[in-house]
DNA sequence: AAACCTATCCCTGAAAAACAGGATTTTTAT
DNA sequence: ATAAAAATCCTGTTTTTCAGGGATAGGTTT
């Protein structure tokens, strides 16, 4: 039985460049390509492949809420992020979506083989790029609660507090005590400094 | 006569995708390829092609100071910048080290090609999207004073007005009205979302 | 020389955030 | 079951930021 592969890149080079690496792979079957998600949920509604590698950078939605969407229609499908970008807040948004895997596309054929197989029996594989990135993480990183990072990510994008508030459906005082545990964490004395160390950690 | 091309990208899938692009096109020589700046040189050392293909990422050297030190050496070698990223920073920067042009890596065969015939001839070309980018710029180009500056590094530092006027010898008053400045110029809304566009542009 | 621009400088008052010091309820993991 | 962790909410004070203004020094253009 061959794994059906399905890819989602904007980029037409990187499609080109799969589909040369895969095209002498007997176990691969090529179902496609989409250089967006909207004809990715098309592809989907028709037939489903065994497994989806798709680029995080999209143009009309990012892959991490594609990978969501398809996911949650389609739980059968397994996900393998792709990416330029060694990035822990990248690699574990996408598996937080229900992602199977993340592959740098720096990758070698061999690993991007070992993705494909290791996904399509439904376990989880990192290139090696990504896993040392998230091994380092582990060992010095700050760790934030889901509801801090959401916070987080609005307070940079410049929103106040009661803004945040109602967006999250909480008080503004809520909000007021994650912002000062993020302080905390973070070791920031004020928003600036905060936005500015969060960049730096690559949490947003 | 053929175009020799070489190419300078660390994505094993980039480099597979362009050249599976440019097998079937009879202008078209492929020299080779190289996944970061030194074996490039080392490779220009031995053999000189027409046409390099250069990506601005690269784990050693960025693309830009590799540009600039091959310019240097080969004058009559042409390059072609090639990013993921339609940033105007990055092609100014390109072009300022003596690129020929600019392609993103989501072009069709077509515009490579004719990226690589237009710079053959010593010529300029830009993608689509990134003449886009280059016009867009010249009505909205982000120029910070000396004063702005200073004032915006050490406001992500998160130092407060009183600190930072205490810092460079002005009144607290004055470090607002810079403040003030920036939110306008970067049309952030608050100290957050200056610190956070200020960073993905770069500035800091 | 006059007009002009720009960078730099300064002030006030209202809004927002930072800080201190609590407390209660829900989740999660053992 | 229960302890720890996370998420929720409060009151009040201090500090910082933000949105209005306006003024001056130095260079460029006309």
């Amino acid at each position: 039985m061959k794994i059906k592969v399905f890819i989602v890149d904007d980029h037409y080079m990187v499609i080109e460049g799969i589909r040369s690496l895969l095209q002498n792979e007997r176990s691969i079957e090529w179902t496609g390509h989409a250089t967006n998600a909207a004809s990715c949920l098309a592809f989907l509604r028709q037939e489903q492949p065994d497994v989806i590698l798709m680029d995080i950078n999209l143009p009309d939605i990012n892959g991490i809420d594609l990978c969501k969407e398809v996911k949650q229609k389609y739980p059968s499908v397994f996900i393998i992020g792709l990416s330029t970008f060694n990035q822990l807040s990248f690699i574990q948004k996408m598996m937080d979506s229900g992602a199977s895997g993340y592959v740098l596309k720096n990758a070698s054929q061999e690993e991007l083989m070992e993705a494909i197989e290791t996904a399509a029996k439904g376990k989880t594989y990192f290139s090696d790029e990504a896993s040392k990135t998230l091994q380092k993480s582990e060992s010095a990183s700050v760790i934030l609660t889901r509801r801090e990072k959401e916070v987080l990510e609005l307070i940079a994008e410049g929103l106040t507090n009661n803004v945040i508030a109602q967006k999250l459906f909480i008080s503004p005082a809520t909000v007021d005590t994650h912002r000062k545990n993020l302080l905390a964490k973070l070791e920031a004395k004020n928003t600036a400094s905060l936005v500015r160390i969060a960049t730096q950690l690559q949490l947003i």
